[in-house]
DNA sequence: ATGGCTAGGCCCCCTAGA
């Protein structure tokens, strides 16, 4: 099966190139994070008309996830990150979907940008991310195949940056970002693309300013963790590096796990 | 050298993104 993650920067105005790319690359389950809408706006009469369901957790302006699925989900989504009682924005929804002759859990996750660091909004990402590793802890328990694929707005390492330095005062590189992204990860999760690859310039974001797609300025902030149970089928990882030269396109590009399952 | 572009909403100027 593929699992894809991607950051569509507005549902509403991607909506041909989401279409295409569900055509293309036919991922089984995709992550869309940045839908900018409420579940209501939400395009979801286009969406069945190319084969999927949806599970929206929308919001008005900012924000909001969903996950498409060919299959149907086996239980009812999980919308909200768990352990928030004072937060209102949407920027997690899980999913329980059919998976070979299992399922297959999958999350998609809008990490908290946190910029400007030293700000409220900094302190709210850490926070979020210590609310993710405890979720993802308990999810661990159960032993299935899991997928946590989403815009982390963490660069975790030099690697992952075309230019390190441009980005040393930057949310999304800051010591505590990574070191909680690290934490993650020492759950018991592989990150896919570091399971197949030891690479530079493999990127998922090329900011819209300063021709930075054209310079190949870009960082690779969107990932997908896979549970011991899913990283022992993983066989490859894509990251759809043509999505960003098309007209109109999000910041981001879609990346893909393709797993034995 | 320069926050240089895109999107949404409170819509002609602001916030937010990363």
């Amino acid at each position: 099966m593929r699992v894809t993650t991607w950051n569509v920067n507005s549902v509403r105005q991607r909506l041909e190139h989401l279409v295409g790319f569900l055509r293309e690359a036919k991922p089984d389950v995709l992550c869309l994070q940045e839908l900018k809408c409420m579940d209501e706006a939400f395009p979801r009469a286009e969406v069945e008309a190319e084969g999927y369901t949806a599970a929206v957790h929308g919001q008005k302006g900012f924000n909001g996830v969903a996950i498409l699925s060919r299959a149907s989900f086996q239980e009812e989504a999980v919308s909200g990150l768990p352990g928030g009682v004072e937060d209102l924005q949407a920027r997690y929804v899980e999913g329980v979907v059919p998976a070979g002759k299992g399922i297959a859990r999958v999350a998609s996750i809008y990490l908290p940008n946190g910029n400007p660091i030293g700000t409220e909004k900094f302190a709210y990402k850490l926070a979020w991310m210590d609310r993710l590793i405890a979720h993802a802890r308990g999810l661990l328990a159960y032993e299935e195949p899991l997928i946590l694929a989403g815009d982390y707005n963490v660069i975790p390492e030099p690697r992952d940056a075309k230019d390190p330095k441009a980005w040393v005062d930057d949310a999304l590189f800051q010591p505590e970002s990574r070191q909680k992204f690290r934490e993650l990860l020492a759950l018991g999760f592989t990150d896919a693309l570091r399971a197949t690859s030891d690479a530079g310039d493999l990127y998922t974001f090329w900011d819209y300013q300063a021709g930075a797609w054209q310079r190949n300025h870009g960082i690779r902030i969107d990932h997908l963790l896979l549970s011991p149970q899913a990283a022992d089928r993983l066989r490859g990882v894509v990251i759809h590096k043509e999505m960003r030269a098309l007209e109109k396109p999000s910041d981001h590009v879609p990346v893909s796990v393709d797993l034995d399952l």
